[in-house]
DNA sequence: GTTGAAAGGGTTGCTGT
DNA sequence: ACAGCAACCCTTTCAAC
């Protein structure tokens, strides 16, 4: 999106606000910042034009949803030139339970959390696609046995 | 959150449109589903009691925020009584850089992704943070090097 | 399911500092 | 450049049908 932009302080505790009560109007953001609602909005609009901040999004609990299995793969691939990353990485943006993908540092490739309807909705369609995946060596997959924490906040 | 419910096609095809394009309004929901728009506020509104959507919330970019390393820690632990399982959680709770933690199968107990400013900040106060905590036995880091995809959708 | 309307939030132009 | 004021439009919400 934008350039880099700085945050001043106020910029920080209006992000804090917001992520802590996204329900807050910006007339009660403004309140409790000490300004009118004008300013609150006129910083958001700046943020969010240097990308700092996204839309609003609405967030769909996977597991109310019947999506009960969510699972970490770690992903080794046996070549490593450009095209055979960028086949995979395609794929994966294709692949609508892969909800997250980072390539990481270490013993594996990639690192993916895959939701899923049940052990074998993950067994036989998901992890079986990517495994057919040209140059994909081997697949670990970790299932998450209990949800401690996941927010999306970002401690501004 | 409420009781488990059954989610129509009507619901799924409501999701789908929301979560691709947050913006828009329930006029336009409605349009696009070929209802008028208070069919559609009642069923998100079902749908919110029942815990399947939840608030609208602000999206903050780490990196743009000036959290430039995303690192994945999985963590061993020396005993997996509830009492030592709890302590770790409640710590894991407490600190904001850990923005996930799963307990999973396997190798090891917990699977965390960690926000940090730099590889400094992660190693001396995070990291360091997790190893003290009472029965620890290991952490071992994956630091990532490019997003592929992060996303809050739900394949509903 | 639909229409219609009350309440209130987001957005913007203008003004003052 | 940044804050506040006032007004408009539009959305959410909730009647009544």
């Amino acid at each position: 999106m934008g350039e880099a932009i700085e945050l001043d302080e106020t910029d920080r505790r209006l992000l804090r606000l917001l992520q802590a009560e996204p329900e807050l109007t910006l007339r009660e953001v403004g309140d409790r910042l000490g300004l009118s609602h004008t300013p609150c909005w006129r910083r958001l609009a700046r943020m969010r034009e240097a990308g700092v901040i996204e839309e609003r999004r609405h967030i769909v609990d996977p597991v109310a949803a019947g999506f009960e299995i969510i699972v970490f793969c770690a992903v080794r691939m046996n070549g490593h030139s450009r095209a055979h990353l960028e086949e995979f990485e395609a794929a994966v943006g294709r692949i609508a339970e892969v909800v997250m993908c980072y390539s990481v540092s270490g013993d594996h490739d990639y690192l993916l959390k895959v939701l899923a309807k049940s052990i074998k909705h993950y067994e036989s369609t998901v992890k079986n696609a990517l495994v057919q995946l040209p140059h994909v060596l081997s697949i670990s997959t970790s299932v998450t046995l209990r949800e401690i924490k996941n927010t999306t906040d970002v401690p501004v």
